[in-house]
DNA sequence: TTGAAAGCGATACCAA
DNA sequence: TTGGTATCGCTTTCAA
């Protein structure tokens, strides 16, 4: 019974039969309705409800060019993008946006590596009107690839040279987020601050290390300790067990995301460190993960779902005609303090 | 220059005239190249490849009526799809099985209850090849609906009551899931046993409880000890409060999801109690949030991304010709011993 | 305001 | 093995 078989869909043709008008009226009483008489729009309203009519949308592409579809592109492979509650967060802002526009979202998860080639192939052929681009790393190849494809679309997060690769993009503000982070720690009193940062080719990782950097300096402190993972709980695990090493003297430390912060305090438990007692810990993100840690976390907030839903803006404004305005959008972080700093 | 400007694409016709062959000789070539000679194939394969040729969708949707695309459902809303782990973990099982297809995953995420109406009304124009459904509440009424569509699909999770509405699914073992965290807190000698279950109208929730409960009577033990969250970490807070408040001399809780019972841990710590030595914890699911709590979860460990997979799996059976499978694929689980418990 | 008719870009049948 | 051609369902001139 549920098989492959589907019960034959109403045509335009047939809702034009019932309704008793032509095919090129209907299509003008179902796209908007201008120019058509009150009487044949309601003919064709009745046919529509009566048969359950929809458009066939491959029909409907075929000639207007438009699909009424955008892909959410992640170079990330598929673990690291449903693992990271920063990325979810911004998925669910683009879900939101998107609800209120006839646009399908089509999702296209990276599996390995070098998986953009694929996924640049289905972009350029046409299957999407526009396309949203997250967490991106290092060079800036895909962004000037994304460039050449003529395609509308918005990046999640700075290019990591945005001199040379003029792109749209939404982007929190990253350098104020580490210099909040340090001016937390320094204002509380630590003096022996440290940092794990997010990896080195991640622009969002360099802006949140440069703030907290200057912040640090221009309070006459050190600012070389400073270890890198990968933004992921394993990665901060590997890379708080280096800091404690290489400085076991830390009494305070910016952990640049929220998965990293929270293995973070597990290896200091570990290794008998009271939070915030003997180390204080600020973290990234502020997502559901800073709330479920012991303690909470303290932590600066970036606003993922506006992130998402800014992105969406930002797109249906080039698919409405606008230009691509180049260069990006900031949004605004915020310290959250809770128990761990 | 990024403008919506699309550059313009090659045809099927272009393809044709580069080659020096006709269109039809080009389609077959570019489909499985049965009855091309070896010369056509590879003046055609020269030209595609020049040219940068994709074919269009749309055209070839609307003559072989498949799209080529499959749609993910998720009846909650965004804000609960994207906060669970394990729904995002079967995201990304179910984006892993699709990448060895040409099939392209399209998100349909209800923004406010009621909105499977507009969901149901996408499924049934032919945008999609088929569906997989996630996370369903309550009363069969989407099973059933999606029963009369006459569309491949498969559910997440089993229908509410599978005697009168049978559709193909994939679902965790739930029920044996209840049993071993009873056995496993009975078996650690605890005897004032307590559950925070999940949503009464979910079928997950309804087994793990099941399972629980006939564990407990079969030890002589009270199974009366019940209160019900929304799986979420507010809906676990407060079912943990009222647990506490109605149960003060509990010394063991199984705690129906992950997020539940991270934010039961908080519950106990804030009320004065420790984990595990005063009140044990059991969880369910075994996603990340498992590792981050203090202590670490102990957690009965369903698998997300082979529940995705499986999905996955049994669309394209259908998809491929082979009537549904009604009834469904049960996937065993496990006891993961961390600290809680 | 309406309808006739010309495509959009592919596939698939049929005859060669 | 090939090529000509009808066709899929819709939008969009162009005349009426």
């Amino acid at each position: 019974m549920t098989s492959g078989e589907p019960t034959h869909l109403p045509t335009l043709e047939e809702v034009a039969r019932v309704a008793g008008v032509s095919r090129a009226t209907v299509s003008r009483a179902i796209n908007g309705g201008s120019r058509v008489s009150p009487q044949a729009q309601a003919a064709v309203d009745r046919a529509v409800a009566q048969l359950g009519y929809t458009p066939n949308r491959a029909a409907r592409s075929l000639v207007t060019r438009r699909t009424d579809s955008v892909a959410l592109l992640v170079p990330e492979t598929g673990a690291r993008f449903v693992s990271d509650p920063f990325l979810t967060g911004v998925l669910q802002g683009v879900t939101t946006a998107l609800a209120g526009t006839e646009l399908q979202l089509v999702l296209l998860v990276a599996q390995h590596a070098g998986d953009t080639a694929r996924q640049l192939r289905y972009l350029r052929s046409g299957h999407v009107d526009g396309a949203l681009v997250t967490s991106h790393h290092g060079n800036d190849e895909l962004a000037l690839e994304m460039s050449r494809l003529g395609l509308p679309f918005v990046f999640g997060g700075r290019p990591f040279d945005p001199d040379s690769v003029a792109v749209p993009y939404v982007d929190a503000d990253n350098v104020n987020g580490g210099r909040l982070a340090a001016e937390h720690l320094i204002g509380t009193g630590r003096r022996r601050l440290a940092t794990v940062a997010g990896p080195a080719d991640m622009s969002a990782a360099v802006d949140r290390l440069d703030g907290w950097r200057r912040a640090l300096e221009e309070a006459g402190l050190h600012a070389d300790a400073v270890e890198h993972g990968d933004f992921t709980i394993d990665g901060g695990t590997a890379a708080m067990e280096r800091l404690l090493r290489h400085h076991p003297d830390v009494d305070g430390v910016f952990v640049a995301s929220d998965p990293m912060a929270s293995a973070a305090l597990q290896v200091l438990r570990n290794f008998g460190r009271r939070v915030p007692d003997d180390v204080a810990v600020v973290g990234f993100d502020d997502t559901m993960l800073a709330t479920t840690t012991t303690p909470p976390l303290t932590t600066v907030r970036q606003p993922a779902e506006e992130h998402g839903e800014r992105m969406v803006e930002m797109l249906l404004e080039q698919l409405a005609g606008s230009p691509p305005r180049l260069g990006g959008e900031i949004l605004p972080v915020e310290l959250i303090v809770r128990e761990s700093a």
